[in-house]
DNA sequence: GTAAATGCAAAGACTTTGCACGGTC
DNA sequence: GACCGTGCAAAGTCTTTGCATTTAC
């Protein structure tokens, strides 16, 4: 599971000629190395405490920014959208109870395969990627 | 790709003790034979000529029933939530540009085998079901 | 110095809720 | 007749926008 480290999204906000504002630099800090996907208004309330006068928009603003340059993705399952720093190709299991989304290894050998088979199961569609959904119930939920 | 007819929701709803009204009526109607995945909006806008009353509100309320009753599911693909009356097992191709979502038939023998698959790759986790969102470009849009 | 980001507040889109009335079974 | 669904409006979320001020480069 390859998350960013925030040294490299810095990089490379640097890169794509976006400022590094001390803001920025907490958000990122705060995504690298998640594995929860928040959605903005959780990174907002994290980051409250340090950053009292920062607004909701910059955090929707710094997330755009970063998905932009290809530093996260948005996910979006129903609810808020969240937002995923891992952005090497991976599934999601999603809980059916609690919603909590969480991260799984896609197969190298079978996202080749699937977007070969698809490529002729769906005429006059460019397939570029694809994800994969799977949905059940996590350990937590199930016990409860 | 196997749409519901609209009379088997209607018995679908009597079964379960719902009642049958003129607006789910023309809902059902609408959606049944449907594969562009409306929105809620969209049914009530489609719907306005022939029930001006109709609130949105019921829009809503007769689509979560019937989703209760298992004759559509929820699409969450950014965006509004998207209602597919397809009910049987089936993937979704997704345009990047102008979104639109393209039922896609999902080969019988993959599922189980990704599902197999993915009980071992994911530990504690019950998968139920897999959703494979193949991201592209539509024909449409690759042209302009 | 310049271009861009921030903070703030307001607006916008989507969805849900509460309650009185009306319709289905 | 009982109960559920409808219409209406209001509130609640989530997200975006505009503009003046501040800041990184």
């Amino acid at each position: 599971m390859n998350l960013n480290a925030a040294s490299e999204i810095v990089d490379a906000l640097r890169a794509a000629g976006l400022k590094v504002t001390p803001q920025r630099l907490a958000i990122v800090d705060c995504i690298a190395h998640d594995e929860t996907h928040p959605t903005a208004q959780e990174l907002y309330e994290r980051l409250q405490p340090r950053f009292p006068t920062m607004a909701v928009a910059t955090v929707y603003n710094t997330l755009d920014a970063l998905t932009g340059i290809g530093c996260c993705r948005q996910l979006h399952m129903g609810g808020s959208t969240r937002f995923d720093p891992n952005v090497a190709p991976h599934d999601h299991a999603v809980c059916e109870r609690c919603g909590t989304i969480r991260d799984v290894a896609s197969s190298a050998l079978e996202a080749p395969a699937a977007i070969a088979l698809t490529r002729a199961a769906v005429p006059d569609f460019a397939v570029q990627r694809v994800e994969r959904i799977y949905r059940g119930v996590c350990a937590r939920c199930a016990t409860t």
